[in-house]
DNA sequence: TTTTATACATAAGTATTTGATGCATTAGGA
DNA sequence: TCCTAATGCATCAAATACTTATGTATAAAA
C-alpha cells in the first residue's frame, strides 16, 4: 500500500504540472473580488465556471481561481448587493449568470482605483528605480 | 459611561485621520515578507520599528505595517533561516537588527521576481489597455 | 465505458493579518 | 514637573481569505 502511494507521489512531484505550479498564488490574496468585478464590468454577464476559464486564459495559466474561493466570493458579492443573479438552464445543466448592479458598478470603480493605487505603491516599493515619483 | 464612549467614537470617526484611512490595506495581504526582504536588500541592516517607519515614509502613509504583523513575520523569516539577528543596546533600550543571510538573499531575488510577475499579471487583468502583451 | 470537462456547492483546515494589550525607556510639551 | 507621545520589543484572540477535499450531476470525448 505504502509503496503504491510513494510511486504516485513520485509521479506527481516529477510531473511537468508540478514544475509549472506558481508560488506567487498567495500574492493574489485579497484581490479576488476586484478581479471578478472587473471581469463583469468588461463582459456584462458571466457565470462562475466561465470566470475561472477567463482568468486562466487572461493570465496564461498563472492564476487559477479555485471553486472553493470563487463561489463563496460570488455569494458574498451578491449578498452585499453588488451583483444580481439570473439562473439559466442550458440543456439539462444550470448556470448562474452574475451581473453588476448599479451599486456594484460604483464599487467596481472604487476597487479598481484602489487596485491601481496598490499596484503603483507596490511597484514603487519593490522597484523604486522604475517607478515615477 | 456609554455617553463618553459615544462621544469618543464620534470624534474618532469624524477625524481627518479616519477619512485618510485606506481600504486597500487588504490588498497588501501576502506581500509583507517580500516587502521586508526588499528593504533589507536595500538597507543591509534594519530593526523592526525602523522597518515600519521606512514603509510608512516610502508609501506616503498608505501602508502602515502593524507590530502584530511585523514581529511574527520577522520571527518566521529568522526561523526559516532567511534572516540573522543581532541585538544592540541604544542607551537603555534594545534593538534587534535583522540582516539577510545568504539563503535570504537568494529567496529575496525569487520573491521579487514573483512580485514583478504578479504586478504585471494584475496590471494586465485590471487594465488590459495599458499593459503590454 | 471510463475519463475529462462542465457546472454548481460546502466545509475543514491553514495562513496571514488586525486590533488589543502589555512592558519599558526616552523625548517633548504643558 | 508631570503627562503624553514616540520609540522599541512582544504576544494573543479573533477575523479574513483563502486551499484542499469532498459531494452532486450532466455532457462530451477518448
Amino acid at each position: 500500500m505504502m509503496y503504491i502511494w510513494c510511486e504516485l507521489q513520485k509521479q506527481i512531484n516529477s510531473s511537468p504540472l508540478h514544475i509549472i505550479k506558481m508560488g506567487n498564488q498567495k500574492l493574489f490574496k485579497g484581490s479576488l473580488q476586484t478581479i471578478i468585478l472587473k471581469l463583469l464590468e468588461t463582459n456584462d454577464k458571466m457565470y462562475g465556471y466561465e470566470i475561472t476559464q477567463h482568468v486562466k486564459a487572461l493570465t496564461n495559466g498563472e492564476l487559477k481561481i479555485t471553486e472553493g474561493a470563487l463561489y463563496p466570493a460570488l455569494h458574498k458579492l451578491e449578498a452585499d448587493g453588488l451583483l444580481d443573479v439570473e439562473v439559466a438552464k442550458v440543456g439539462n445543466r444550470l448556470r448562474k449568470y452574475y451581473k453588476l448592479t448599479e451599486i456594484g458598478s460604483k464599487e467596481t470603480a472604487n476597487k479598481l482605483a484602489e487596485m491601481q493605487e496598490f499596484l503603483k505603491t507596490m511597484q514603487h516599493l519593490v522597484n523604486p528605480k522604475f517607478s515615477s515619483e
